[in-house]
RNA sequence: GGGCCGUUAGCUCAGCUGGUAGAGCAGCUGACUCUUAAUCAGCGGGUCGGAGGUUCAAAUCCUCCACGGCUCACCA
């Protein structure tokens, strides 16, 4: 019977005969066979009730002594848990529910250790992570977020793919961890005697390959950054960062609606969507506001933007703590964190950023104190970070430089100097617009999850003894 | 790293101002051939997260530690 064409319950069972009434299925006789895990299990004696879960559903069973002779004893050895396979005729019960009348049955695999209560499920937060395997037996929505979270990286996938975009993987291990700005974890490659760091982002890889001729090109993989755990940060995530020759920053901008777009109509049926307490409409265009419209919008000073004395007393006064030495754009960026990002519910760009929080991307033309430079927040979050990109390799050689001197202030989290990205540029690299996307917010915000552990199948935990 | 909260049977949870540790489900035995968290009768099950302390007596009070949750800090 291993060897047999075992159906999956939802797919072939429910899907084929689903909709055949009690006379049509006494009238024609569908025999079926199904191979799942016993998850309920109801004995009368002579007659044995029991489900059968399998990756897509679930499905009744009904074991009789009549029917199945000597084996049925063996049916008395049964415990939930235990993996089964079956076949038999398709009926409905007195209550009409689809069942199948077992006239063949196998052992596949035994349970040891007993599953959690049939009423209330696993619930222990910690036991969910660590057992897992529990979890998703258990757990229906659970198999749900993890499926949705496979079908939204599929169709970003897809919708590039058909844009041109090429899809490319680049090192992991780096030797300087470079294109954002967070504490690398370091690993150690033996027989080289280096020390490497694990990427915290792929960003000026793939700014290479711009300047080798890719025109479009996306990486979709994890980064890893040695920092706190929250329920909105994992040590390793996974970002989608994607980049395109000879457009800008504005372009970058109708592609994005064009793409969640894509990707919400697909996984969730709908634009609109719902989150927590809210409805998050994904119909565009959304707002695009710059930062310090954004902040004016919210009643901060426009008098403070330019004065850090007066943003820092306008910020200590609501008791938004400051980092020590902060610059006037760190100043307004706290500020901004504090008094409009938990608002920007809708989708929401906020644009033309301070140079000196984005050291990798253009200059405005018209204002080169601001960047080309946009973030996409939803639900009061960040879920994507974008700009034109920086292509004059003077000018990012000047700010690595000014970063640096940060750095030997013993500010770990700027980068070493990248002087063969610098290299690359001086080759030459088109304009360019460049985006990241955090894979685990936009799953969370899909799959409406409120903890970046509940869309990680395994997230990072200290070992249990 | 700070603050608050939690940790009792395989699971979900009770256990009051300190006085021999409980229930439901799961398990075991028995009855029952259309049940739906099946039902009924009976039985077994614990280093109360760990280590100290206070006390005649600690799951309960105190201290430290471990793990987890929330939150703050941190976070391109």
């Amino acid at each position: 019977m291993e060897s047999l064409n075992l159906n999956i319950v939802h797919m072939k069972i429910f899907k084929n005969f689903g909709n055949l009434d009690k006379d049509q299925l006494e009238q024609n006789i569908i025999n079926t066979s199904v191979a799942g895990r016993v998850i309920l299990l109801r004995d009368f004696g002579k007659a044995v009730f029991a489900h059968l879960q399998d990756s897509k559903g679930r499905i009744q069973i009904y074991l009789r002594k009549d029917l199945l002779g000597e084996n049925f004893q063996l049916i008395k050895n049964i415990d939930i848990g235990d993996i089964i396979g079956v076949e038999g005729r398709l009926f409905r019960t007195k209550t009409n529910e689809l069942t199948i009348e077992v006239k063949n049955f196998v052992f596949l695999s035994k349970s040891l250790r007993p599953l959690p209560e049939k009423w209330h499920g696993l619930k222990d937060i910690e036991a969910r992570y660590r057992q897992r395997y529990v979890d998703l037996i258990v757990n229906p929505s659970v198999k749900e977020t993890f499926v949705k979270r496979q079908q939204i990286i599929r169709y970003l996938r897809e919708f590039l793919e058909n844009e041109g975009f090429l899809e490319v993987e680049t090192p992991i291990m780096h030797t300087i961890a470079g294109g954002a700005r967070a504490k690398p974890f370091k690993t150690y490659h033996e027989a080289l005697d280096m020390e490497l760091y694990l990427r915290i982002a792929p960003e000026l890889f793939l700014k290479r390959l711009l300047v080798g001729g890719f025109e479009r090109v996306f990486e979709i993989g994890k980064n890893f950054r040695n920092e706190g755990i929250s329920t909105k940060h994992n040590p390793e995530f996974t970002m989608i960062e994607f980049y395109v020759a000879y457009k800008d920053y504005n372009w970058l901008m109708d592609f994005t609606e064009k793409l969640l777009c894509y990707v919400v109509e697909k996984v969730c049926g709908a634009l609109k969507i719902k989150y927590s307490d809210d409805i998050i409409d994904f119909t565009p265009p959304y707002k695009r506001i710059s930062m310090y419209d954004a902040l004016k919008e919210k009643g901060v000073p426009e008098e403070i933007f330019k004065n850090q004395e007066k943003a820092t007393k306008w910020a200590k006064e609501r008791g938004i703590e400051l980092p020590k030495e902060a610059s006037l754009p760190k100043i307004l960026d706290e500020i901004f964190k504090e008094t409009v990002e938990p608002f920007l519910i809708q989708p929401t760009f906020i644009i033309d950023y301070p140079v000196e929080l984005s050291p990798l991307a253009k200059r405005k033309k018209d204002n080169p104190e601001l960047v080309e430079r946009f973030e996409l927040f939803i639900a009061g979050r960040e879920i994507a970070n974008a700009f034109s990109e920086l292509n004059d390799p003077i000018d990012q050689k000047e700010r690595f430089l000014k970063q640096l001197e940060e750095r030997l202030k013993g500010d770990e989290e700027v980068p070493e100097m990248d002087e063969d990205f610098i290299r690359a540029l001086e080759i030459g690299m088109p304009p360019a617009a460049g985006e990241g996307i955090g894979i685990d917010r936009l799953v969370m915000l899909l799959t409406d999850n409120q903890s970046i552990r509940d869309v990680i199948l395994f997230p990072l935990l200290r070992p249990e003894k």
